[in-house]
DNA sequence: TCCATTTATGCATTTTACGCAAAACATAAT
DNA sequence: ATTATGTTTTGCGTAAAATGCATAAATGGA
């Protein structure tokens, strides 16, 4: 029995279809069928009901599914640690960030890790969707904002501070509000999460909060996107310190209201390290946390 | 990767030579020298420092072993456990027993075993030296006297109640005696078994133990032999009810002070089921042991 | 009834595994 | 030192198995 055979065993349970999993293996539909078949007949047991439309796990499938899907964490765990033993990080490394973070900040560290290790391979996986760590067999994973699921080990890497600002053309030609309800005359480059985020809240340096309600034509669900139009002088943004840094230093951007502490949400904001939680760690995933921390 | 080479990776480990191994698994040392080396190339690490004449462990090899051993057996568990939901036992049962017990009570077990259930093989291992249940990859084991190691399930069957017995010729030629101290003028046939056994231990009803030299010039470490001399006439032997109760029966052996509990140890005497301890009992080795309970 | 989709199978090709023989090699004995 | 011995490794030819493609079969929905 090949660990491969049960591993694509285990796919096909999670995806629930041979073709599918042969296409993210890269091999023919038939390859797959002909490996669940000889685990059949090796076990002796039918460990799917399927059809052509339908696949459908066996009671013995499941139970067998219950007690493999484990092993073989294990079991790759167990060979990652010994590979470790030599010292230098190798393999594939799967980090998942959101998209314009990781091209702003994850991007340096892998062409540093790759430098560094040559037998290092990083998959960056690009997204701003929720992706399931174990499930997607992701090692690292950055998070902004509040994390929701916390079945992994997660590590506070720093608040996220946001910032009202504009360009300065915009600025010049509008006013630069002075007091928070001042904003409310302003056109704001809102992101509509859900709910929320109709109003921004303001909370000064002796802690009271004020929530201005805020109006604005222009809803975008992309970050990245709302910087072009607050370069654009479309009108204010608030906007994390990570994404609109450089902006702020070249002069692109003037922040307003810097002594206060403005947020959309009433959560606070930060950015993480997810994990997924596991006995062993390997060398790569705490490579990469080491560096990505400088 | 194949299980297979982890298996022989475990194998190798556990007798410390390729050659070994290869010999008990039917197949070329160099099929085995392959395998290993196969699978140090995947996980990039030597797992044995090895010369034509010693072979050791790496550290990196003692670590995945430790991790990968258990792993395996849980996957065989796995597997039997799916197999079984089929309903009807099937693979190889491996059984070990000491070796007269087996021929006379275990091979009815076997043969109605095999009538009941032709997709089962039983692998009957009679022999009387100590064995390692899990090294082994014993399923069910019967053993007699008192356990020594119990890191296994054990199951009491029955006190094995000893005889004092001799045929009807040599108690017509020597006489029989009618007091414990008259066993004293006896031959005896004795079991040698380390350092005790010279003396037999008689307690009566009433719980009075009384000790009694034996004398004896003829010990045999097989009580199959003893049985043989004591039909022979060779002189009184103390033996075990499941040897010689056929003897008794049909009259070519004579049990005397049958109102006396006599042992040859202080250690009260049974007949024990064993299994290794694990999380699944297969059910060949479950109706095994209700068959051999009838 | 037909269509779209998915699994299964036949077949040809490539790849891999296997065992034998021989070599390489380290240790023990002479 | 040299030989002897048992063990791992390698080369090589054969055999077996895996793979992909094309195609068939089957099924549920339009």
């Amino acid at each position: 029995m090949d660990i491969s055979t049960l591993r694509l065993f285990v796919e096909v349970m999670r995806r629930q279809s041979f073709t599918k999993v042969a296409k993210t293996d890269r091999m023919a539909p038939s390859s797959v069928s002909r490996a669940i078949a000889s685990l059949e007949t090796e076990l002796g047991t039918r460990l799917f009901q399927r059809s052509t439309r339908k696949l459908e796990p066996t009671e013995a499938g499941l139970r067998y599914f219950e007690r493999v899907a484990p092993l073989l964490e294990e079991l790759t765990e167990a060979g990652m640690m010994v590979a470790d033993s030599v010292g230098r990080p190798k393999g594939t490394l799967r980090v998942s960030a959101p998209t314009v973070f990781g091209q702003m900040f994850l991007m340096p560290v892998v062409s540093e890790l790759h430098q560094k290790y040559p037998d290092l391979t990083v998959e960056l996986l690009l997204n701003d969707a929720y992706v399931d760590l174990v499930g997607e067999r992701i090692d690292v994973a950055i998070r902004l904002g509040t994390l929701s699921d916390s079945s992994y080990i997660a590590r506070r890497v720093r608040t996220i501070k946001y910032y009202i600002c504009a360009s300065p053309e915009y600025l010049k030609r509008q006013g630069t509000p002075t007091t928070p309800q001042g904003v409310a005359r302003h056109e704001c480059l809102l992101f509509p999460r859900g709910e929320y985020s109709l109003s921004w809240l303001f909370r000064d340096a002796a802690g009271n909060v004020e929530e201005v309600q805020i109006r604005g034509r222009c809803l975008i669900t992309n970050s990245e996107s709302i910087r072009q139009c607050a370069l654009s002088g479309m009108g204010l943004a608030l906007l994390p310190d990570w994404l609109i840094e450089p902006d702020i230093e070249s002069g692109k951007l003037q922040t307003l209201f810097d002594d206060y502490e403005v947020t959309a949400t009433d959560y606070d904001s930060a950015i993480w390290i997810l994990q997924p939680s596991r006995a062993y760690v390997p060398l790569k995933a705490r490579v990469f946390v080491e560096h990505f921390l400088d």
